[in-house]
DNA sequence: AAGTCGGACAACCGCGTCAGA
DNA sequence: CTCTGACGCGGTTGTCCGACT
């Protein structure tokens, strides 16, 4: 039982547009318009699926479409926007005049993320690693904090392995893979003599570098205020091996002057950092009012928010929830 | 010159949502 | 209220092309 195809498959054709192709469907849409995409291809002698018709004129044929590379501007608002919205592309595009939300997905995907990646922020998140790593620290007894690390850090494991492991960590050292408990230096000294994934290091590389760095390996009870305050230590001076003393927050995207750089290093003015809470609460004000096609519309419609010169960033939590729904 | 690799972009797929019957 | 078809969205895959070996 599966779902009623669009179209009968057989008959379609697919792959890449031809200019002819291209030629009809703008014609045909010039003079009727784009209601009911099933007729469409029928109707402008065009042996493509409704589906792939929609796309292409959504994605590339639209007269109104910028094309070429993204400029800085759009991309801080990307990284602004996706730092509240995440993934919803449809969202952040409709605050990018002649950008579609293919577009920006695949920017996003082969540039964006590596580049904040690359200056040590998890692009998830939007919040830098060791920010990452101190609250797995903080908050968690090792097994748990190496399976959130785990499941946080998964999707950039090479990129955090890489920043980890530039400071050399023997993991091929020899140790026995008794059971570790919830002593810590064992954690410390642990040496995986069979798992040799990359999420085993970085499990085991993330503790190391919070804890070798602050000098503070608290002997036999880990996880209490000695070991948070190695974490806090941690997270406070960027200690892991190539982080710089900084905090990453996206005002720096809407800073001005000489040092403006949206890729710079920037302080955090404090309420700055809460992106991730913002959406928390947004999301969950939107669940609150349902987030229905009106809410969503209205958010949608919203531009003046993300162009204005204001700082987005700077707003408290509930004036930004206020203002957006 | 040929082969390989990786980045960038285009296109497809499947699911969720919505509007109309 | 329920059902159904169309549309939109986000994730994934495919293809092209230039750089590198």
């Amino acid at each position: 039982m599966g779902r009623i195809p669009c179209c009968e498959k057989d008959n379609v054709k697919r792959g890449q547009w031809t200019p002819e192709e291209d030629n009809k469907l703008s014609s045909y849409i010039a003079q009727n318009g784009t209601r009911n995409w099933r007729l469409i291809p029928k109707n402008a002698g065009l042996q493509r699926c409704g589906k792939s018709c929609r796309l292409r004129w959504t994605n590339y044929l639209r007269p109104d479409l910028k094309h070429g590379q993204f400029s800085d501007s759009e991309e801080q608002t990307i990284v602004k926007l996706h730092s509240v919205f995440g993934n919803r592309w449809s969202l952040i595009a409709a605050q990018l005049p002649g950008r579609t939300d293919n577009d920006v997905k695949n920017h996003w995907n082969t540039k964006l993320k590596k580049k904040l990646s690359g200056m040590g922020i998890d692009p998830v998140t939007h919040k830098p690693f060791s920010h990452l790593m101190a609250e797995i620290a903080t908050t968690l007894a090792p097994p748990q904090a190496a399976h959130l690390a785990e499941a946080a850090l998964g999707c950039f494991k090479d990129e955090v392995l890489h920043l980890l492991t530039k400071k050399p960590i023997n993991f091929q050292a020899q140790h026995s893979t008794e059971v570790l408990g919830n002593d810590f230096t064992n954690y410390i000294n642990y040496r995986p003599e069979e798992k040799e994934g990359t999420v085993e290091k970085i499990k085991l590389g993330s503790l190391k570098a919070i804890c070798e760095e602050t000098k503070t390996i608290p002997s036999n009870k880990p996880w209490d205020s000695t070991a948070a305050a190695s974490a806090s230590f941690a997270m406070q001076y960027s200690v892991l091996p190539t982080m710089p003393p900084f905090n990453y927050c996206p005002a720096s995207f809407c800073n001005k002057g000489d040092d403006a750089s949206p890729w710079s290093q920037s302080v955090c003015t404090g309420s700055t950092c809460t992106a991730m809470d913002q959406q928390s609460q947004l999301h969950e004000k939107l669940e609150e009012n349902g987030d229905d096609s009106e809410t969503t519309k209205e958010m949608r419609n919203l531009s003046n928010i993300f162009n204005s010169d204001s700082v987005l960033w700077d707003l408290p939590a509930d004036d930004l929830i206020n203002s957006m729904v």
